[in-house]
DNA sequence: CATATGATGGACT
DNA sequence: GTCCATCATATGG
């Protein structure tokens, strides 16, 4: 499992760094094992596609310490984020895509990903670093990758910097 | 309680 | 790329 001191860096940072890593959901005795393709860094206050920037529940949670889970609903989804950077200061890094390892669920998408890992406000505010039913675990054997990025997606207006990061040639990212 | 609003997904061009 | 059905929240009366 990946230490608290990860995630409490600057979110583009964490964002590239968590593509290729495993996410491991474990729902009663059953695991699903599932290597994370494309993320998003967003950054709360100072960022115009962010809804932090407005206030609200979303900044206040964006503020806790780095690790904490934020989901988010959106349409009929569930996004999910986690909290990076330090104490106070609003930043959060957005799962986008999953590779699944050991089951067939599609997670090409934020929303499907939580459909197909049952995520649900549950996990909201919880601890990735002491969450029993999810968590992420560094890879075992260093494979090679190439990670691109672009804009970020769905959002009306957008900070000039690439802040959506995929690994080159994944088929399970998300269009 | 009423209503506005999307960090979407899927179908389609 | 564009269009749009759909529903959990946030907010206001």
């Amino acid at each position: 499992m990946l230490s608290r001191s990860f995630y409490a860096r600057d979110s583009e940072i964490v964002a590239r760094e968590l593509l290729g890593k495993i996410l491991v959901r474990k729902i009663g005795n059953k695991i699903f094992k599932s290597k994370i393709v494309e993320t998003e860094a967003y950054y709360g206050t100072e960022d115009p596609a962010s809804r932090a920037c407005k206030g609200g529940d979303l900044r206040k949670v964006m503020k806790n310490r780095a690790g904490t889970m934020l989901v988010y609903g959106i349409h009929n989804n569930w996004l999910i984020n986690f909290i990076t950077g330090k104490k106070g200061i609003a930043e959060a890094v957005l799962l986008r895509a999953l590779e699944p390892l050991n089951f067939s669920e599609r997670c090409k998408g934020p929303g499907l990903l939580c459909k197909a890992l049952k995520i649900n406000k549950d996990f909201h505010k919880k601890d990735i670093c002491k969450c029993k039913e999810l968590w992420v675990e560094n890879i075992k054997n260093k494979e090679k990758f190439e990670i691109k990025s672009s804009h970020r997606i769905g959002v009306s207006s957008d900070l000039s910097k690439k802040l959506r990061f995929f690994i080159k040639e994944n088929e399970f990212i998300s269009r």
